[in-house]
RNA sequence: CGCAGGGUAGAGCAGUCUGGUAGCUCGUCGGGCUCAUAACCCGGAGGACGUGGGUUCAAAUCCCACCCCUGCAA
């Protein structure tokens, strides 16, 4: 069976990777071209591009699939079915009806709820504490198809969306190879309608989602800062004004450490425990701060930022 | 040539403007106190101050070049 595969980002990577393990009939990965990215704005591939060259599978880059020289080349290219996993572009109905298998796209949410750019971010950052992977036929609109399957997955209190995003791209790469798996077999996926009522949407994260409100609870500032993980990073302002991004935390909104702090105080007030540990006053519980990044410094734990920039017991993080 | 900050002991930082004995908070090692401790007290080890050149009696500090790291922006 001849396989299309097209996706961008670190979440296609997991699916791709199956798929060669699997001896799957890989005909080409289709991604976003090189952008201009980073320091310098140099030319930078996406991180799928690396991984299709190590595989020496072809690789196309259209700026625009809707392209019609590009539509003739996929069906010229004949693919029997086409995958597509965190691609970042929408595909035309002309392209949809190309592969004879059908367009199958693996979603890391549990479809109604999520569509979207980014649904694991906003399942963290909404504090759900379930989530899953939906495989489903794709239509014309956003992520509205099918379901042909779906796995649940537990989200731990540690989890970010690094590490969700990684588990999931692991179950749904399972999970299609054994629907290709399946329809190799001749035993095509069975598709239901998705409840569309039920919808809920997650789009694309902007920067200042990521801005910290200490009034919220603990485990709120927590959602964010797993959920903003990565891209684009739960932030504060500190003593002087300057940026600080917070990488990593652990609320206690109910387990208070020690009587150092008990005292009720306002929200974004910092204690320093006798052992250097950075607790943050919340509109509910405290949150401890486990790693951060002041800006223009590399992320260290909280309690080097302590001793390095003598943060003290009274000290408070702002929203300025 | 997108904008900006940085490289000083194992970690995080001050010192640089105004050149003159290498500092702070920790960690680590040894000792002490304690029923006990990540708490407290005493003591020790550990630095080519990113690299190369220049100025100077003297450079972490001033000048030039280069390497590496990071935030913003995309």
């Amino acid at each position: 069976m001849r396989v299309l595969y097209m996706g961008t980002s670190e979440f296609a990577i997991p699916a791709l990777n199956h798929l060669n393990t699997h001896d799957f009939e890989i005909i080409g990965v289709v991604t976003q071209p090189d952008r201009p990215s980073g320091r310098g704005k140099k030319l930078n591939p996406p991180p799928i591009k690396k991984i299709a060259l190590e595989y020496d599978i072809t690789v196309f880059q259209p700026e625009k699939v809707r392209e019609p020289e590009f539509v003739t080349l996929l069906k010229q290219l004949a693919p029997d079915v086409i995958v597509i996993a965190a691609f970042g572009q929408l595909l035309p109905q002309t392209v949809l009806d190309i592969p004879p298998c059908g367009v199958i796209n693996i979603h890391p949410s549990l479809l109604p709820k999520y569509r979207g750019a980014a649904p694991i971010q906003w399942a963290l950052i909404n504090g759900e504490k379930e989530t899953g992977v939906s495989l489903m036929v794709l239509d014309a609109g956003e992520d509205t198809g099918d379901i042909i399957c779906t796995e649940r997955l537990q989200i731990a209190l540690e989890d970010t969306a690094e590490t969700l995003l990684q588990k999931l791209a692991e179950i749904g790469a399972g999970l299609l190879v054994d629907v290709l798996g399946n329809i190799t077999k001749g035993q095509p996926p069975q598709a239901t309608p998705q409840k569309h009522e039920d919808a809920t949407q997650a789009p694309r994260l902007t920067k200042d989602i990521g801005h910290i409100d200490w009034n919220e609870s603990a485990y709120t500032v927590h959602s964010l800062i797993r959920g903003t993980s990565g891209w684009p990073g739960a932030y504060t302002y500190y003593n002087d004004g300057s940026l600080l991004k917070i990488i990593q935390s652990m609320p206690h909104e109910d387990k208070i450490k020690e009587k150092e702090v008990t005292a009720k105080k306002q929200p974004g007030t910092v204690t320093i425990t006798s052992d250097k540990q950075l607790y943050v006053e919340t509109g509910l519980g405290q949150i401890q701060l486990l790693k951060v990044q002041p800006a223009t410094k590399k992320i260290m734990d909280a309690t080097d930022f302590v001793n390095g920039y003598q943060l003290k017991t009274g000290d408070s993080f702002s929203n300025s």
